[in-house]
DNA sequence: TGCCTCCGATACCGAAAGGTGATCAAGTCA
DNA sequence: TGACTTGATCACCTTTCGGTATCGGAGGCA
């Protein structure tokens, strides 16, 4: 089963391809139709591997969680470091992470299980809960930062901005993969530009009233 | 296993019960771990009644999906019928939508099962697809109607307030499962309050702007 | 080189649960 | 009232998988 016959991979690296398969498994197939086999095989290895080196099923499932420490925001950063306008700034942001919602469906999938099964399973949620927190905090520090250096006075308190902003994602990404067709990559943009203009108003300026 | 020994029920009965008893039990234990034996015993009768009245789990499960013929929007009309002042109508449905979401947590979580499943499932698509653009489009409907009545010139487009409204709902629901004590009925109301009011703006009020 | 340890492979177990089909009871109609 | 139809019951089958116990080979160390 092993690739290589003749050589034994390094702990951490079996560790890492497991992981890295499993999460591409359980995003495909959620937590329930995931084999552990399956995953062992993708990985190049066998069952025997993923219960070496993980409890069982749900702790590989606790540890692909943890593991997706999110580089989301820090890609959102990176995207604006060097812009100073506001409207411009808005169109990358909303446009950034709308492909990043279309294009990487996995990511989307798996959050979804993730939730599924924070709301039934206490130990999943008690991994959940404190990253969905940092990323809502991480999310508000950004906004503060940017209303900062633009100078703009935001129109809401900035937690709930952060919240709105995190939730309306999160919203667009479930109804994104609920119906692809209707909300589509022009749908998401559009909402998400509109959501932050409206919640970021350029001084002066008034969004889309007709 | 027949409550009452001596008497049949109507078969739409028996569907019935069956069908109120699976919508408890998918939304308590998510699609795999529900037993169609515990649905059946769970509503007074045994598989063999699921399996004579439905095709099998997953027929079972669509099912219940149609059934859900969303109530939600009806009770928002009817919440905010007889006002005509912008503000408080605001207020009315952010209380009533946030009650919704905070009390009736089972909805919540059926709603995530479904979305989860229609990820890969493309049959569980196909029924919740339609299903979330008739409750967009409803939502726009009653944007356009509020705004008539109240002579409100809406900040966006129709279609963009309803679909940020309804995904931002959405990721409301899904942030109080995952969070339920940071995300709580509270700051739920508050996001719901300020992000209708920034899309709705009272004529001549600019919110919270401090 | 030879032993010892680690860790992944392999074979196996047992439980759980979806589905099936013969059977029998209740309602219906002539 | 007695046959026919409908539909739920019950026993059973089958498959699928998570988990475990054992084995064997690779690599390190003296």
């Amino acid at each position: 089963m092993q690739r290589n016959p003749n050589r034994r991979l390094p702990r951490e690296e079996v560790r890492r391809r497991l992981l890295a398969e499993a999460t591409r498994v359980f995003a495909e197939r959620g937590y329930a139709d995931a084999r552990i086999e399956d995953i062992a095989a993708g990985a190049g290895f066998t069952k025997g591997a993923v219960y070496s080196n993980f409890g069982g099923k749900q702790e590989l499932f606790g540890a692909i969680l943890g593991d997706g420490a999110e580089t989301e925001l820090a890609a959102v950063r990176e995207e604006i470091r060097d812009l100073d306008d506001l409207p411009t700034m808005i169109g990358r942001v909303a446009s950034l992470v709308t492909r990043r919602i279309v294009e990487d469906s996995g990511r989307g999938h798996l959050g979804l299980e993730f939730a599924a099964r924070a709301a039934r399973d206490e130990h999943t949620r008690q991994i959940l809960a404190p990253m969905r927190r940092d990323q809502r905090e991480g999310a508000a520090r950004s906004i503060a930062e940017v209303a900062e250096r633009t100078g703009v006075r935001p129109a809401v308190d900035l937690d709930q901005a952060a919240l709105i902003l995190h939730c309306l994602t999160n919203g667009l990404v479930n109804e994104h993969i609920a119906d692809p067709e209707a909300v589509d990559a022009e749908a998401v943009e559009r909402a998400l530009r509109t959501a932050l203009t409206c919640l970021l108003p350029p001084p002066g300026d008034d969004p889309g009233r007709e």
